[in-house]
Order: C-alpha cells, then structure tokens, then sequence
DNA sequence: CATGAATGAGCTTTCATTCAT
DNA sequence: TATGAATGAAAGCTCATTCAT
C-alpha cells in the first residue's frame, strides 16, 4: 500500500479515502475489465452451442471470435488482464483463465465426439482435449503478454491458431481414418 | 513456516532443527532437482550444438531429447519442478524456465535462418519464434502439471511436439515459398 | 542451557535430572557461596560493632578481617563469586556486593563521626564515605577477578588496602584540623 | 523492543519509524558520545606522550585532564555513558573502558619505570600498574554512575585522585628507597 | 539413567490499517 | 480533504523445557 500511495503521488491515508482497503483497491481494478470479460464469455458461449446446433464446426471461426475478445480486453487492459489471468489466485477471479479453457475445452470435445461418433470422450481425448485447450490458451496469454505492437498481436495469435487448428485437423483425420479401420 | 509446520503436523521450532531458515529448506528441496535439470541442460545444449556442425536438423530429435528429460525430471520430482519452473521469481531457479525457452528458441531460429537463407531473424520472425518456444514450453509444463499418469504424459507430450512441429513445417515452407518467389 | 549441556559433555535432556530449570540451575551453583559469605558477612559486623564499643579504631584490621574473607571465598569459588558481586542483577544475590560496600561505609562512617565529633554525617560526607567504600570494594573486586595467582592476590590487596587507609588517614586528618579551627 | 516501547508509551511498530532495528537504536543513542569520548582519548593520549618527551611527570595533571574529559561527558550523557563503560560487551564500545585503563596504566607505567631506573616492568609490577589504573576508572565510574549533583562531582574526583596520587607516591618512594638499598 | 527430537512462548521485524491534526 | 505518525497482528526465528525411547 505504501509502494502504491508513492507510486500514485499520495499520502498512504489518502488512499484510503478512495478504497476501503487493499482488496477493495485490487476488486475496484480489476473488476469492470473482469465483467466486460465475463459477458463476452457468455456471449461466445452462446454463439458457440448455437453453431453446434446449425451443424457448423469451422473451430477457426469460434477461435477467431475468442481471439478478437481477447486482444481487445489485453490491448486495452494489459496489467488488469494479466492479474486476472495469471496473478488471481485466492481471489473470486481465479476462475477467469480456466473458464477460457474449459469454453475452448468444449468446442474441441464436440469436434473429437463427432469425428469418433461417440457421445462421451474416453479418458485419454479428454487429457487431450485439456491439454489442447489449455496450451492453446497459455500460449495466447504469452503473446499477449509479451508483445506490446499490436500489428505483431495479431499476426503471432493468427499464426498460433493455424498451428493449433491444423494440429487438430491431423488429430481429427487420423481418428475419422481409425474409426472407418475399426468399422471395416 | 507456521504453515509448513502445520502441515508436517510438527511444532514451529522443529523445522528449524532439519532447515536452519525459511532459505535453507527452499533450497534443499529445489536444489538436486534443480542440479539435475541444469546438468541435462548443458548435455542437451551440447548434442544440438553438435548436430548444428554436422547439418543435422531434425527438430524432432532434438525435442525428443528435451521431452524425454522433463517428463523424467517431471515424474520423479513433480512438486520441485513446479517450483522451478513456475514458483521462483526471485530465486537463483528464476532462470530454469527461460533456459530452457532459450534453448527452444535457438533451434527454432536455426532453422529459420536456414529456409531463409539470412543470418539474423528480423524483428517479426524474433517474435514468431520466441512465442513458438515460448508456448511450446508452457505447453509442455502444462502436460506435467496437469497429468499424473505416466502413458499419457508420453502420448500428450508427442502430440504437442507433433503440432508445434508440423506447424514449423508449414511456416518454413511458407517462408521458402516467399523467398523463391522474391528470387524469381 | 544446550551450551551448558555441551561443555558439561552430557545430553541437554540430563541436565533437567539434577537441576530442575535454570533458575535453580543457577541458584544451586551459587547459594552454598553466597550463604558462606553471608555469615562471614555477619560475623564482622559483630566484630566490627563489638570494636566500636569498644573504642578500638583499627581500621586496617577490620579491612584486613574483610580481606581474607573475601579472599579466600574468591580464590575457592572465583567464577560464583564473580557472578555474585557482577553478574546477579534481577536475583537474590544483587544485595550481596552493595552489602560488602555498607559494611564498609559503617567502618568509614564511623571514623569520620568520631574525628568530626559529630552525631550523623553531613551530605558531603555521606557522598564521600560511600565513594570510598563502593571503589574500594570495587578494587577489591578487580584484584580478585583478574588474578589468577594467590601470593599476587595477598599483595595487591594489601597495596589497595594500605592506600585506602593512608587516604582515609589524611582525609581524617584534614578533618580534625579544620574542627581545631572552628573550635577555636 | 517492546520494553522499550511500553517505556516509550508507543506501539512497537513505530519504533521502527524512528530506528532501522535494534542495532540501530543502540548505535544511534551511543555513537555521538562515544565519539566525543574519543576525541578526547585521543587528545589526551597526545598531550600525555608530548609531556613524555619534555620529562614533565605531574600525574595529577595528566589525571585532572582525563577528569575534567569524564566529568563533562558523564554530566551530559550518564545513561549512554554507562552503557559504554559497563554495558558495551558484544558491540564495537566495548573497548571504551580498556582503552581509558590502559592509558592509565601507561601513566602509572612511566612513572615506575622512572623510579626504578629499568626499561620494563616486572611481573609484579605490571600487575601493580594495573590494578592501580582499573580500581581508579573503576572508582572514577563509580563516582560518576551515583553522584547526580555537580559539585559533589568535582570534589570526590579530586578526593580520589589525592588518593591514588599519594599512594602512587609513596609507592614509587618504596620503589626508589630499595633501589638505592639495592645499589649500595 | 541418558538421549535428543519435539514443543511453544517470546523475540525482532514488517506492513496493512487507523486517526488526530 | 490530505497527511503521516501510530497501531498491532502476524511473520521468521530462538531457546528453555518436556518426554518418548
């Protein structure tokens, strides 16, 4: 509390004028870049079970709209969005990160369930999937961390999509091919 | 220390009879396996070096090498590889990551620089691939966190490597694509 | 108590069979010292006041008495006595060495009223009086403390002693003279 | 520390707003006195071997010097002064008091060496000189550590050094008288 | 009897929080 | 409103004391 008053320029009492105390100061700022993340969250939810329904499953696509929210709340929320992301443990925020993951978790399991014809995915696709998912994520977070530019953002996030997506791609064929062998 | 002593279910002041301070026990704990990891470093750096003489450049070999001692160091010491690689900040550890990201990158600058035919990685090529090793890596971390049994740790690891590296494929190719085009 | 232990060549735990904790630990050492010099303490203030009534006014033989008390208890219990007359604040023994320094201000005490012809010494001389007692006591306590050798003890006792009493003669001198004048 | 502050009447914490930690406040409440003090131990030690070289002998002199030096320390500041003559042990003062006793001693030396013509104390003799100049610092604290009103002050100094002057004196009369004794 | 691992009260120090000015 | 001196809970650590072996 001391580094931030002197930091902000201030008497360490006066910070307490405007924040009750240091959790009500790190809720204050961290909390509207939280909710403005949590309704586009929901609203990718939305999008994403109403294309399951339509029978689409270009994964690009849900990607490219999770990646659009994402620059846009990093560029514009760096700091706030990288405590959310990485640094909210023990707070009511901690979820933020694993929430992206199990979303982007379930888009890949629908895919894997219907490249198998199956309803429910054994043991080692969901290691799989949760590994995908969550690498693909971490290595979106890193990007955005680590790159300031934001012609770069895009491009690396782009071409860390094409990497996954083809990634998936392969893995979905090769299960389709193991399917027809099975089915023969 | 209160805590950990808790936790061992022992009074406070015995801690202080195996560890002389809150240092000490840190570093007893983290320091074989960090030894451990640093050693296979130096052989790994050693080997992709070598095979940088000799023209070699099957990347997947060189991952392999550095797959097969994580997982490894991973199995065995779990908890202390964590710490080394996610909880050291501030530490002499704080290193261990970046090392190894370090190391990741300058395969994967190698062997741009090769499909371009260049000697030094302009500025969106240093950022393509320091996001590649860089979520490569955190991918891989990733695996071992989250993954206790030790066949799917294998499978999991081999996926991610095949991805990142079917994905460098296809980004080398492009670039040989443009370099030709750029010849013509 | 673990330094105790250890110089002692015994287990920490074996000290609490013979003394019960440290307080007792430390009183054990030092009572059966500390009770000798209190009754040899006793008798010289009988002696002491015996000679008074007795108008004998010797003050080299009472110092004297006082000498080869103190010497031998220190040459046999050098460090208890040492812990007695320096170390003991805060326990009962703290009394012991400002007892040693009233005994001999009543001796001093005594000489001054009789050559004064007064009843109770004025504030200048209360102050005087116990300055001599109290740094003779303390020379006293130095010859003991930081020599080892007995012949070395008796003579620098007496050399302390002697000039003490040729001070204390002078002073008394002085006195008598200036209460010729004033009588006359 | 927190005797120190409930003697204060302040909270322990704020002691910290005004002393770094314990050394500090030890050191801050010492060190100006103990620079003054040594200031003038080393102009007294000039001033004595200056007196040396002109073959100047009045000890008294040298004494009222090192006095009056006391006087005025001890007046100002009783309490930090006592800390550096009897409560200094462990830290960088506790030399204060040896080094006063060995000038004193250096004093007294010179002068023995004088009387009996020889170049080096005896063994006896060394003990001599220090027992005279550590019970003198040691009565010149005493007097210092009790007496509160000035005047007084002065007066039982000059009492003390009379003593130890005339019993210096006769001593080295002793010296002399078995001296000649010896020679003839 | 002897041992030393285990205990926990109490020490110095830090830092979020309060409150008189 | 703004200030920063004052507060005290809690952290790391020590050491006299206990107790199972």
């Amino acid at each position: 509390m001391r580094i931030i008053a002197a930091n902000a320029g201030i008497a360490i009492g006066n910070v307490y004028r405007y924040y009750k105390n240091k959790d009500e100061l790190f809720h204050e700022l961290v909390q509207p870049v939280y909710e403005s993340y949590e309704a586009n969250m929901a609203e990718m939810r939305q999008k994403i079970s109403f294309s399951y329904r339509n029978d689409t499953t270009d994964v690009l696509k849900y990607y490219s709209n999770i990646e659009a929210t994402l620059i846009d709340l990093f560029k514009t929320f760096t700091a706030e969005m990288t405590i959310v992301f990485n640094r909210s443990e023990g707070t009511k925020y901690e979820h933020a990160k694993p929430d992206l993951i199990k979303l982007s978790f379930s888009v890949i399991e629908s895919m894997i369930l219907k490249a198998r014809g199956t309803d429910v995915l054994n043991e080692y696709e969901t290691a799989l999937a949760q590994m995908l998912s969550s690498s693909l994520v971490e290595g979106l977070c890193l990007i955005l961390r680590d790159n300031v530019e934001g012609d770069t953002y895009n491009k690396l996030v782009d071409q860390l999509l094409r990497i996954y997506s083809a990634g998936l791609d392969s893995i979905i064929k090769q299960m389709e091919a193991s399917r027809r062998d099975q089915t023969e």
